[in-house]
RNA sequence: GGGCCGUUAGCUCAGCUGGCUAGAGCGUCUGCUCGACACGCAGAAGGUCAGAGGUUCAAAUCCUCUACGGCCCACCA
């Protein structure tokens, strides 16, 4: 025990510890094994991103379940990967390239890529290290990327499968289009904030055809998509316009005669009541120009640059169009009014580019026979989401569910796997076809769009292990069973990762969905780089270590759904966690010093004094919380109960009390058994400093890492033995308090008497009462009984179930105890009127007799007590 | 427009199916080199449980409404 440091050294112990572990194979899972699998596979981050503390969060709760279930004898898979995010990254390298000079199409699509590729190789590596820095136990010999060889397999075989199906098809739709990142968006990706909307609602005249001087008046927020306007439409019941259903107006600027059409779909209140209807820039007016057979005219380009359909505006940018139109119909007497309104814009998930509604040529996925079963499955309960009022947010989306739009026209992505040969046959497969199957054509062009980035995603749970080949990894680890992510994402990849999973494998890809709480800023914010409010895990690590990171976050896991930890919060928080581990540390120290033998095993019974018993009992219900805590994935609590059982049980009181006992060989393998249980129970929270003290405790136990032992099992309890106990803590504690209260110097030992309760806890604890006492509170002697009267010049301390004198005639300032003796009677007085009431209530004795009867005893002894401090209190004012 | 979550000590949070004197950590104050730990030890002070109604013998806890903060979802021009 000789380089036993009063301080745990994450730096130089945390990058061995790992090295052993993931040297001795112990994250690799054995697909062969015959344990049950227990799979977690990771929410893969971005290649080209960097763990944020939301990262953090969800890797140490996943870290903890597999380290756990690992030492339940689980044959455990946590399964790394990265994802591609293909809007994300290309934007980075196309960033890279802006600096250069240069853009994607002057450099042409398979240098650009190559690019691509390069910029993951570069940054990919930085998430692993990072993961590996909080100590997650990956399996690194499968570390997966959604653009992997073997992914483009699985992508191309759900892919045709669909199609085939006719499932995915190719649709002429109004989407969401980002004019900068050029290309189509789902609905997921769009965000609509708030504010940021205000602007105007333009009232523009549109002439009658044939009756000059009379116009209708259109309201709109869009002025600039007129020029693509197709119709005009009121609604059929509105009395204002029906004499004009049927005509035409005139489109101001264009020329072209639009009819007037009546529908539903109208809102009379809002606006004038008839609405400019353009289907080629907006998805409701699309809907209603398939109804009544209207053409779509495209006004823009992929830009959001008027084109040559938009006349004198060709050329502008849609909003310097909207100035400009405005402008000119003022000019021309067409602007009736222009009102204040804000309308809820959409802004690109990626870049906050403003979105286009846009008709273009999509990939569409048919979602409602997808959704079926998903909905099913969480309704059923196969899938149960943690905490459970998330799976409303998921319910609710899935039964409305929308078609989804797959197609991006980004490059890096995975290919849209459809070849089509110059007569139009199209084919999806999963081999490059090198003719047309159709026409035998050599002539083959593979669609340019690529797949949305999270119709990979959705596959992650099987295509990582292997799947469309019936792998032995497959069979064993699938289904999974946790599933731990952000809210924010329950959506756009939980919902689809269980479509898929149902409809490629039959089953539910995992049974558990934990959503993990979302790290907020100090001010309730969320966490943003480019506000400036994130905080870097890896800077916390580098001061605390990993595992105070680790804790800190775990105790934070309540089942609320944000957490402060900014700039401010984690320093404090991270600190606690980091002094707690240091603490543990120290105890472990002192166990090593003061109990040299290595034997672990629980102590035999026959010589266990009194607190011996019941830490062993503390011990056991600890066990027994702590796991169940961890089984219902309530990890704030499982860390709270190791937390107070080591530090004030363990700590504060079991080694206190044996410091005289370490000659004992009952008390020395007392020590060891709590020392190691307790790594045990900390260890999927704490993974290194609980490994390195496991063998600086055994050096023999290195055969086997501490990583590999065996869960605790709790054993017995003993509820009256651990009340028994509170109540000689209680003694203590008012030796104490009173000690100080009156400023008595701590090493001054007094006289004290103890009243108890009643009998049963006077005998069961007066043989080792006093003995407790000397050891934590200097005394000269301890008299004990049941109903002891204060003697002159004692001063009383009230616990639950004891009463504690303390003589210490002539040792205080009078005064002072004058005043705190009236406020203690005011509670006093306050608890018994609060009682007596309750007790004067029939219906509450009728309702509840026995807490009566409990109560009733209990207003006695304060009846007592309130007595005798009235005594005390006019003696102590007689003296003066 | 709809929905979800939160509002408890100066700060950050616990408090389950209603029932002992509403807890913890940080901070503050008092006192401690007591055989691991000052990243420590022993204590203390500090709360009209956001507000208003209601249910109940009994409400921080259940119900309704209001206010404030945060987050989702939604094609009303």
């Amino acid at each position: 025990m000789t380089d036993f440091s009063p301080r745990f050294d994450p730096h130089e112990a945390e990058p061995r510890l790992y090295k052993l572990w993931e040297e001795g194979g112990i994250f690799k899972a054995d697909a062969r094994s015959a344990k049950p699998p227990f799979t977690i596979v990771i929410p893969p981050p971005n290649v080209t991103g960097s763990l944020h503390m939301g990262h953090a969060l969800n890797n140490t709760i996943q870290d903890i379940l597999i380290r756990w279930k690992r030492m339940l004898g689980f044959a455990c898979l946590y399964l790394p990967g990265t994802d591609h995010a293909g809007i994300a990254t290309q934007n980075a390298v196309e960033k890279e390239l802006r600096k250069e000079g240069t853009n994607r199409h002057v450099v042409g699509r398979e240098k650009f890529l190559g690019r691509v590729w390069e910029w993951t190789e570069k940054y990919g590596e930085t998430i692993y290290m990072q993961l590996r820095r909080l100590g997650c136990s990956c399996d690194w010999s499968r570390e997966r990327f959604t653009m992997d060889e073997s992914y483009v397999r699985a992508i191309r075989t759900v892919f045709k499968a669909l199609y085939d199906k006719k499932q995915i098809y190719r649709g002429h739709r109004v989407i969401n289009w980002c004019p900068r990142d050029m290309t189509a968006l789902s609905d997921l990706e769009v965000r609509r904030p708030e504010e940021g909307a205000a602007g105007n609602l333009y009232h523009i005249r549109y002439p009658i055809a044939g009756e000059p001087g009379r116009h209708v008046v259109v309201a709109t927020t869009r002025p600039e998509t007129m020029l693509g306007d197709t119709a005009v439409m009121v609604h059929p019941k509105d009395a204002r316009y029906a004499g004009l259903v049927g005509k035409k107006a005139v489109l101001p600027f264009v020329g072209r005669e639009i009819p007037i059409i009546a529908d539903e779909a109208v809102d009379m209140k809002f606006g004038s009541g008839a609405v400019k209807v353009t289907p080629a820039h907006d998805m409701n007016d699309f809907e209603v120009g398939k109804r009544h057979g209207l053409p779509a005219i495209i006004v823009m380009d992929e830009s959001a640059k008027m084109n040559e359909q938009a006349g004198e505006f060709a050329g502008l940018d849609r909003f310097e169009a909207r100035a400009k139109i405005v402008e000119r119909l003022a000019a021309l007497n067409l602007l009736e009014k222009v009102e204040d309104h804000s309308t809820p814009l959409g802004r690109c998930d990626r870049c906050d580019t403003i979105i286009e509604p846009y008709l273009s040529e999509q990939w569409f996925v048919n979602m409602k026979p997808l959704a079926a079963p998903a909905i099913d499955a969480v309704k059923s309960g196969r899938v149960r989401f943690h905490p459970d009022r998330w799976a409303k947010v998921y319910l609710d989306w899935m039964e409305n569910i929308q078609d989804w739009c797959i197609s991006r026209q980004i490059w890096w992505g995975h290919r849209i796997p459809v070849w089509t040969c110059s007569d139009g046959h199209a084919v999806a497969a999963v081999d490059t076809p090198s003719t047309c199957a159709t026409c035998g054509s050599g002539a083959l062009r593979q669609d340019a769009d690529v797949l949305d980035t999270w119709f990979s995603s959705a596959l992650w749970p099987f295509a990582t292990l292997g799947w469309p080949d019936e792998t032995e990894d497959l069979k064993k680890f699938y289904p999974t069973q946790v599933l731990v992510t952000d809210r924010g994402i329950i959506n756009l990849w939980v919902a689809r990762m269980i479509m898929m999973g149902l409809e490629f494998r039959g089953k539910e890809p995992f049974s558990d969905v934990v959503i993990n709480a979302t790290i907020m800023d100090d001010a309730g914010e969320r966490m943003s780089k480019s506000k400036g409010t994130g905080v870097d895990p890896l800077i916390l690590m580098e001061r605390y270590g990993a595992d105070a990171l680790r804790f800190a976050l775990t105790l934070l896991s309540t089942g609320s759904q944000d957490v402060r930890f900014g700039k401010n919060l984690s320093v404090p928080r991270t600190e606690q966690a980091r002094n707690f581990v240091t603490k543990f540390w120290n105890a472990c120290r002192y166990v090593a010093t003061s109990a040299p033998e290595s034997a672990s095993g629980l102590p035999p019974g026959w010589d266990r004094k009194l607190e011996d018993c019941w830490i062993a009992s503390r011990l056991n219900r600890t066990i027994q919380v702590v796991t169940e805590a961890l089984a219902s994935n309530e990890f704030g609590r499982a860390a709270g109960e190791l937390y107070t059982f080591i530090w004030d049980d363990f700590c504060s009181w079991y080694i206190e009390l044996t410091k005289k006992r370490t000659a004992e060989a009952t008390a020395r393998g007392m020590l060891r058994y709590l020392a190691g249980i307790t790594l045990r129970l900390l260890h999927p929270i704490c993974p290194f400093v609980t490994e390195e003290l496991w063998t600086k405790l055994d050096p023999a136990a290195a055969k086997t890492p501490l990583i590999r032992a065996a869960w605790p099992e709790p054993g017995a309890m003993n509820e009256d033995l651990e009340r028994r106990m509170r109540a000689a803590f209680d003694v203590v504690r008012g030796v104490r308090e009173v000690r100080n209260r009156y400023g008595i110097a701590p090493s001054e030992a007094l006289p004290v008497a103890v009243s108890f309760r009643d009998e049963e806890l006077r005998n069961a604890l007066a043989g080792e009462v006093e003995e407790i006492v000397r050891r934590l509170a200097a005394v000269t002697s301890v008299e004990s009984g049941v109903d002891l009267e204060r003697r002159p010049g004692d001063a009383r301390w009230t616990g639950d179930d004891v009463v504690v004198y303390v003589q210490i005639a002539g040792k205080f300032d009078r005064v002072k105890e004058i005043a705190r003796s009236e406020k203690e009677l005011a509670a006093l007085e306050v608890q018994a009127a609060r009682g007596r009431i309750q007790l004067a209530n029939d219906a509450f004795r009728k309702a509840k007799p026995e807490m009566a009867a409990e109560l009733e005893e209990k207003l006695r002894d304060l009846e007592v007590k309130v007595s005798e401090l009235k005594a005390r209190l006019a003696e102590l004012k007689e003296l003066s």
